[in-house]
DNA sequence: AAAATTAGGTTAAGCGCTTACCCTCCCCCC
DNA sequence: GGGGGGAGGGTAAGCGCTTAACCTAATTTT
């Protein structure tokens, strides 16, 4: 059996207030005993139950990340990044890879607040708001992360999707590409970068007109694939010369179909990701992406969480960072 | 303040023994006072704490995972399988980047163990091994995963490293080459997989007998790089005409500089990697390398790791599973 | 019809900590 | 020499559950 406070106690002569008093270094005890009582718990080895001390302190020192899923490079770099940050404060994390759906993020959700974990940072908010909002409502702390839900009240840290998708089409356009197209996925972010995307061949004066050059689709290599045959299939003075993917799992899928399509990159296609994730710099060509500021955006989550945990109450902030084109060699002139 | 047993009890008209009982389905309750005491937990939106269960329990209901980095795909895709095994019987788990320092590694432990975890599933363990043995002696339920430590009386989950590296030799050989080239990392299995490399050669007859085509350096991109770099600046005649790296993101550095020098693979140079991540297939060409049998491996852990949990002094088992060789484009027969 | 079960609960003692409050020396000062 | 005021620690009441032991009334057994 483990030792217990009372060993601690009993071995040392003291009581167990003393005991606890030294291990949290809080009321007034001499150097004498606090001195012996250290010796104790070193010869016991002595572990203090944190299950036993979050019950009455009300602070469990974890916390819990959701995601769709750890083994997705994006998330498992975020979740790096927020493993960081909760371990200089003493605390840890919590996984859960809900593969974005309701059934198990509900799950996951019941699971994290019977543990009672501090709070809780989402990036991956199920398609249905309502659960998150029934957390916001019980005064949970939280944070959302990397997408928003606008119409609710809760801090959030994003980057500017919109400005993303506007940053990587005027990149391609500043090359000569007037044939684009754009492969969506159905991550929250998604519609904004193609907002984005739109709003910046309008302000050329580009109409997006050609329905096949937009796919809307989910985010997997394969499915990049299968986009990007779809669009390279057409006629060559029809079909694009760039694509945006809106995820770099999906520009990778391009890349290798364009290459077995028998297209040179960047030569005859250009092609843009989202993210910045390590794959971009493992494919071939690499992978030219607006890249997320992953870093600050997670120590910006943590600095929102730790407020709203310590002030429940506290006024909420939305936090948008801005996204970087990090220009690689997927990307290049238009071919004449 | 969210509500207790005593709440729930209160307003069911029952004592707080009866609506623990209907929480676990223990002791006799009529199906009325199940019903109506479920009612009122709905009503409540009743969530029992599990820190308080715990205290009485001795179960957590959480698990650690202890590995060098979560932001790498091998890693990372093992966490996943651990995960959903955990989710599966109601736990879930604690990840823990160490980046193989044995302070963080020390810290981590000591964390784990005040939470009480149930056990732990080392993927990481530290140079130094008196930390792992010090938590064999505490019976600490745990598994060793992909790493074995031989020496220590503990469950363990490998994939035949030796026979990894036999394999993929033998394949190059198979392909005709004669002169190959490794490149190990200082992750533990490496050693093994030199051994079999070696041994695959001794079979043959064929001496490795060029230092320089054996290199030691830790698990990067760069580092494949700078590796190739060496191995392939060396004259025509001398330089390997096939490289087995002892991961992947070696492998995939060996791609790049190969590329870089002007080599097309696999007509000039054959690459063999270790672990078969995501990585692998995002590469181009695609990589062929030696498959850990992730998802089984993993599920082996957590049976192992739940007969420890349920019976601590249970006797030890080693497993070790076979690796499998992927094979892809990387990969061809010797140029003549 | 009396005795023995059983169904359906209740009581109360923990689990291992934290913390408000109280107690006792001991020193210092007038 | 009596009183005041720290310094150093002890007491005990929780925190929110589980569970062994016990109780009562209804049902069954003989």
């Amino acid at each position: 059996m483990k030792p217990t406070i009372y060993d601690v106690a009993r071995e040392a002569g003291v009581s167990i207030a003393t005991v606890s008093k030294v291990l949290n270094k809080s009321g007034r005890i001499s150097i004498k005993t606090r001195e012996k009582v250290g010796r104790i718990m070193e010869e016991l080895n002595y572990q203090p139950s944190m299950v036993a001390s979050a019950l009455t302190n009300r602070r469990t020192g974890t916390i819990g990340l959701m995601i769709p899923d750890i083994a997705n490079p994006f998330f498992a770099e975020t979740a790096r990044g927020i493993e960081d940050y909760a371990q200089e404060q003493g605390s840890d994390l919590i996984v859960c890879s809900t593969d974005r759906s309701d059934e198990k993020a509900a799950r996951y959700i019941s699971l994290l607040l019977r543990k009672r974990v501090d709070g809780l940072i989402i990036a991956s908010h199920p398609g249905n708001p309502e659960l998150i909002r029934g957390l916001v409502a019980d005064h949970v702390p939280l944070v959302l992360f990397s997408a928003d839900i606008r119409s609710l009240e809760s801090h959030s840290v994003t980057v500017d999707d919109y400005k993303g998708g506007y940053q990587a089409t005027e990149y391609l356009l500043a090359l000569g590409h007037r044939r684009l197209g754009i492969i969506s996925d159905n991550l929250p972010g998604s519609k904004l970068r193609v907002e984005g995307f739109l709003d910046a061949l309008k302000a050329e004066g580009i109409a997006c007109d050609n329905p096949a050059n937009m796919i809307h689709t989910s985010a997997t290599l394969e499915n990049g694939r299968t986009a990007a045959a779809e669009m390279l299939n057409q006629a060559a003075d029809i079909r694009p010369t760039a694509i945006f993917a809106c995820n770099d799992l999906l520009a990778i899928g391009v890349l290798k179909e364009a290459r077995s399509a028998g297209l040179s990159i960047p030569r005859d296609l250009s092609v843009v990701g989202f993210d910045n994730t390590v794959l971009a710099e493992i494919c071939h060509p690499t992978l030219t992406s607006i890249a997320q500021p992953l870093r600050e955006m997670t120590e910006q989550a943590m600095i929102l969480l730790n407020e709203s945990i310590s002030n429940p109450a506290s006024p909420k902030r939305k936090i948008m960072l801005m996204p970087e084109l990090v220009i690689r060699h997927s990307t290049g002139p238009v071919p004449r």
